[in-house]
DNA sequence: CGAATGACCAAAAAACCAAAATGGTCATCC
DNA sequence: GGATGACCATTTTGGTTTTTTGGTCATTCG
């Protein structure tokens, strides 16, 4: 099948996920919106969790590419570390696509579906671990570092920490300045080679 | 109301919630296991809801008392973090209660019930406080901390990774350790002092 | 007299079922 | 040969009735 067509498809189907989630939204109605036949879709997948899938797969790959043009080797790596997690943040709230289907619906799917969400997520973390290689060689993080677990950690805590504090409240922005201060100075220091007098 | 029959209705309000969840649990069936009539269990609580944070209060502070017994003043507040850490799993692990109850049910009830969330954990973080206390007061860890919100970032790290990873699989255990292994290096070099020269 | 009871009520949930919609296929057509 | 849409088995939906449930309170009991 024709890239284009497929890219049409595939952006139909996102709109749709993303606006009425997974369940509520019919293949038929992505065929409608794509302007193509029921049929036709399914030349572009094998089901519709597939579409589901690949759908995700582009918007992290989107994700990816986005926060990765903040990686500059003469930035130091703590900053980019800080940087890049804001940006994926914002990232986050700019398109609620990814939020929605990753944190809603996406637990609740087939057996199979844990194992792609681990692939999406091992898709995610390259950026963290691009930055902690680079800490790394900048003399900033302890060598001895396990990159892909570290940085799979850290996008998780990310997550799960974005997740877990959404819910709005009087002084929750304050609150959330504390915590996300705290979970920095952990984080940084713990990687941080070694600051000896100097640098505190 | 005396303390004999509130205890014996709160435990059994605990075992059926437990067994059946907030929702599947009615009163009548709680009163008729407690061998009372439902006006008395009314006594007891001011509603269903309020029942359920009895329960929920009580099983933290059991909780609490439980992983403060591993508290040694003696022993160092590295070691003592990582085994009141192991020691709160293990506890989640014994008694599905509170991990049924925490994060099945609790977050999809009244919009009053994210404040006593808040106070649950505002609770349970008094022993890692505790600890990080100790910590100062040992020299070992750093002077400067927000002790408040650093407990509570601990708590919520420890709730949301034993979530977010307790699916099985096959090399499902070599993971989990490999990422405990990273998030306590990340923590606690973070925490330390200064690892100078001796340390590493 | 105060603690305990259970019949009672409005409101919510479950059970039921017919009608509509959905995921997926495939013979047919351009 | 790539695209189509009528077609089918299975789910989901919508509406209705029946049952259960949270919560109350006049009455009873110790």
């Amino acid at each position: 099948m024709e890239q284009a067509k497929r890219d049409g498809i595939l952006a139909e189907a996102g709109r749709a996920f993303g606006r009425f989630g997974f369940k509520k939204t019919s293949i038929d109605q992505i065929a409608k919106m794509a302007g193509v036949a029921k049929g036709t879709v399914y030349l572009a997948c094998q089901s519709k969790q597939d579409l589901f899938y690949q759908v995700l797969h582009r918007e992290v790959r989107k994700w990816i590419a986005d926060v990765s043009t903040l990686i500059d080797p003469r930035v130091p790596a703590d900053e980019l570390l800080l940087r890049s997690s804001e940006a994926g943040v914002a990232y986050l709230e700019k398109r609620p696509l990814l939020k929605t289907l990753l944190f809603g619906e996406a637990h609740s799917l087939l057996p199979t579906w844990a194992d792609r969400l681990d692939d999406l997520r091992a898709l995610g973390s390259e950026n963290v671990q691009q930055i902690l290689r680079l800490g790394i060689k900048q003399g900033r993080f302890v060598e001895d570092l396990d990159v892909a677990t570290t940085a799979e950690l850290l996008l998780d805590l990310q997550l799960a920490y974005f997740v877990l504090h959404d819910r709005p409240g009087a002084d929750h922005d304050a609150r959330l300045a504390r915590r996300k201060a705290a979970a920095f100075s952990l984080v940084l220091n713990g990687l941080r080679v070694r600051p000896d007098a100097a640098g505190a």
